[in-house]
DNA sequence: TGTTATAATTAACAGTGTTAAGTTAAATAA
DNA sequence: TTATTTAACTTAACACTGTTAATTATAACA
């Protein structure tokens, strides 16, 4: 009675694959600037295929979304597990959230600007992924409070305010590339370390 | 002789007209979802008409945001005539940045996050109002780096810092509304005061 | 009044997301 | 094996979109 299964597996095969043709094309053209007769015509299936697999195009988006967060996720613990100080993971993890946005500038945009204009919804509710980065991000400072390395305050505010920095520098980059910044490692570095500065003093 | 201008008169009128009932909508339905048939609609003309007034769309969008961005430095202007201290002008300056910014949060998005994805040219580019606001920011940092207040660093670096923490925390505070944020003012004071701390250590 | 320039319109093109109805192919039951 | 049911997929269509070319109406001049 293996059946059932193949067919599942082959469902959920040819849905991977309208996941992946969309993520390339979202990630090379921009969100608009692609059509799903465009999707279809990558993966050779007929354009309402494709709403047999995904309710519609934010659908779509929310699930491609949700990889890139994945990605970003595990990037992140990885790191932790390699370092013990938690100004240091904190800096580290600074760091590759950036550079998470700056490799991935059209995922990143996806996820924190784009869909959360076409989805109510935040992403970021309890059990999904955008919220166990944010714990993430708790834990972090949460430990740096802790140890009294930072200034005694709000464990929420202080993520915000750590999250709000990287947001900013990463989103600037992305979107105006031709602004006569200052050299890009530079200018990451001094954001974090400006506002680690900031939260401990 | 007066015909020429009368005529030229009339036709800058309408031109305001297009471009007030086109900012109305941007703000009240976001860009993506006015047509120009939506605005052509509300002014009483032909949709085509629209074109013998703006090249397209984004020509559109384009005049919406620089009227926008001379809004804000005004604000700012403003501001810096009723202070002397510049930590205390740089501090209400971002205050009045993130205000702005979430109290037209379509025309901010409009003009920062938007029009960049869509508008290859910064709105940045010398003898711009964008970089008359840029500029408004080196002379603050400038001033607060001279007076040896803030630590010795490339004032380029120093104002892009500054620049990042209140763009992200505005996006973040328009992008996820529903999002668990410590309350606003506070979290808005600490995004500046920690910046501005971690420029003065 | 007739001519010219300008302003505004109509019609059309090629594209969009999405739905309903129809078709094909595979799996089950007789 | 053949008939029936079920799932997968496609075709055709709707109501939109930004934009262009050709056309008409309107006002200013000779």
């Amino acid at each position: 009675m293996g059946v059932k299964e193949r067919r599942a597996r082959e469902k959920e095969q040819l849905r991977q694959q309208i996941l992946s043709a969309a993520r390339e094309l979202f990630v090379n053209e921009g969100y608009e600037n692609v059509s799903m007769r465009k999707i279809a015509n990558k993966i050779e299936y007929s354009p309402t295929t494709i709403y047999l697999y995904f309710k519609d195009k934010t659908d779509l988006l929310d699930s491609v979304c949700k990889e890139t967060l994945l990605n970003l996720l595990e990037t992140l613990e990885q790191l932790k597990r390699d370092t013990t100080d938690p100004v240091e993971t904190l800096r580290k993890s600074g760091r590759a959230y950036i550079e998470f946005g700056l490799k991935y500038p059209q995922d990143y945009k996806l996820t924190f600007v784009i869909r959360p204009q076409f989805q109510k919804d935040l992403g970021l509710e309890e059990g999904s992924i955008g919220e166990k980065v944010f714990n993430y991000l708790r834990e972090m400072v949460s430990e740096c409070i802790r140890q009294q390395i930072f200034r005694q305050m709000d464990v929420e505010t202080t993520g915000q305010v750590m999250w709000s920095a990287v947001h900013g520098v990463t989103l600037l980059l992305i979107d105006f590339p031709d602004f006569p910044w200052t050299e890009r490692d530079q200018l990451i570095d001094t954001v974090i370390q400006t506002t680690i500065a900031g939260l401990k003093a």
